[in-house]
RNA sequence: GGGCGGAUUCCCGAGUGGCCAAAGGGGACAGACUGUAAAUCUGCUGCAAAUUGCUUCGGUGGUUCGAAUCCACCUCCGCCCA
């Protein structure tokens, strides 16, 4: 089985320019492929690290990866699956960010002068010459083909400025840059990037005569038909500072049961025999599965400790026990009225609800619990002495808890 | 450039002078049931020193005892015409 007809019944290849072509250069190492990210935050997300996972196959494979940072392509941003305008960024952020995403992509990629390189578009994009490029690459796009591209679709009831218009026309000659200066014959994206890469394809036929292919990774999207890797709250993360290592396991332990064997696909390197012996699971049994895909994901992310120390902290929070690796909160004494803290106070200082309002609520609901002793009154008194030492546990909900220790 | 319409809370969306912290839905959160899933039911959803007070309906100023609501200017967006 060659790398094209695994990617294929892991559910990973959404749509091909050229099957046949395709199959043949990846499964035997001929491709130089590319793979763009913008740096629209200052770290990775579950979608770049599906794109950074099928770079490491392919390049296991024996095909050269190109890792492209958008520098440049985001002093624009891309439109595509968006409704709204996105928010123009400082050059200050998108250095900031691309910084950021290097660090975090060297911990995935090995680069290197026979491995992976690394290229930021900002190098050619920045200098481009506006009437230059509208003669050599302008000529070369149909509006009307344009306007009835995909990815602009939605924008069209909206509003889409022309500046967000160009972004194809950016992202095609990225494709054509990297063609003429590294033999880049092919490229890889998430499948809204699908028109953009149309875009870059057809720019080197038009330009080179030369083929070039594209090929995009399926969404991951949940039963529900919504992109995953997103909570309330926003992204789940990469970086252990923003998402932490605890929440990034506990986020794939809970995935829907319609959604966990697809996430061990396409996620996973776990072999394709051992994921077809899970399919066989069902109801409770299916939950094994969760934990499966939550250990290997913290793994590949973060490390097999803290995959390890994260799973030991979600059976002993859910299945009672130990209370090993539990997150602390400490209490100074400047939070102290009266010399004593209220339980809306604890809960408000130890982050585990924003506002005393909401803290309120969780209390009234029955939500809190202290020590495990559920917590009836919203004026429940603590002093400094209860809180030293071991300190409390306090729990809101089922999800979240803290060990609060004043200090 | 001209004409018209719009901006409301996390999102959609009602609200055209006091009964408005603002209907309804979605989402989120909490409780019950469960398998840390889904479905269902219930509660809840601006902030706080909490039968009260404070801040919020794109921005700034104004009218009024009182403004999300009326007036003026500004900003942004959509539609139609050029």
């Amino acid at each position: 089985m060659g790398i094209y007809e695994e990617l294929q019944a892991r559910g990973l290849i959404a749509q091909v320019t050229d099957e046949k072509e395709i199959r043949e250069l990846i499964n035997n190492g001929g491709a130089r492929f590319y793979i763009g990210f913008d740096p629209t935050a200052d770290s990775l997300h579950v979608g770049h690290f599906m794109a950074l996972c099928l770079m490491k196959r392919l390049q296991m494979a024996g095909n050269k990866p190109v890792v492209l940072i958008g520098g440049g392509t985001g002093y624009i941003g891309d439109p595509s699956g968006r409704s709204d305008l996105r928010n123009v960024m400082t050059p200050e952020q998108i250095q900031h960010n691309c910084d950021c995403f290097k660090k975090q992509m060297e911990k995935f990629i090995e680069f290197g002068d026979d491995k992976a390189i690394m290229v930021n578009n900002a190098d050619w994009l920045l200098k481009l010459n506006y009437i230059e490029l509208l003669r050599e690459v302008g000529a070369c796009f149909s509006v009307n083909n344009m306007l009835r591209a995909e990815c602009y679709k939605n924008r069209m009831e909206k509003g889409l400025s022309f500046l967000e218009f160009n972004y194809m026309i950016m992202q095609s000659y990225d494709f054509y840059y990297l063609h003429n200066k590294y033999g880049c014959n092919m490229q890889f994206g998430g499948d809204d990037q699908w028109s953009n890469m149309l875009g870059g394809t057809e720019l080197i036929r038009k330009k080179t005569g030369e083929d070039a292919y594209a090929m995009t990774i399926t969404l991951l999207l949940n039963s529900e038909g919504k992109k995953m890797g997103k909570t309330a709250k926003g992204a789940v993360w990469l970086d252990p500072e923003k998402t932490s290592p605890f929440e990034f396991y506990q986020y794939w332990r809970n995935v829907s049961d319609a959604d966990v064997l697809k996430c061990i696909k396409l996620l996973t390197f776990l072999p394709l025999e051992e994921i077809e012996k899970m399919e066989a699971w069902e109801g409770a049994e299916l939950n094994k599965a969760k934990e499966i895909l939550a250990f290997e994901l913290t793994k590949l992310v973060h490390s097999e400790e803290e995959a390890r120390k994260a799973e030991e902290s979600s059976k002993a929070l859910f299945s009672g026990g130990g209370t090993l690796e539990m997150p602390t909160a400490t209490i100074g004494a400047d939070k102290l009225r009266d010399g004593k803290i209220d339980i809306l106070g604890i809960l408000v200082a130890s982050g585990l609800t924003p506002t005393r309002n909401e803290a309120r609520r969780a209390v009234e609901q029955g939500g809190v619990l202290v020590d495990d002793n559920k917590v009836t009154d919203i004026k429940t008194l603590y002093s400094p002495e209860e809180l030293s030492g071991e300190g409390i546990v306090v729990r809101r909900g089922k999800k979240s808890y803290k060990r609060v220790i004043f200090e």
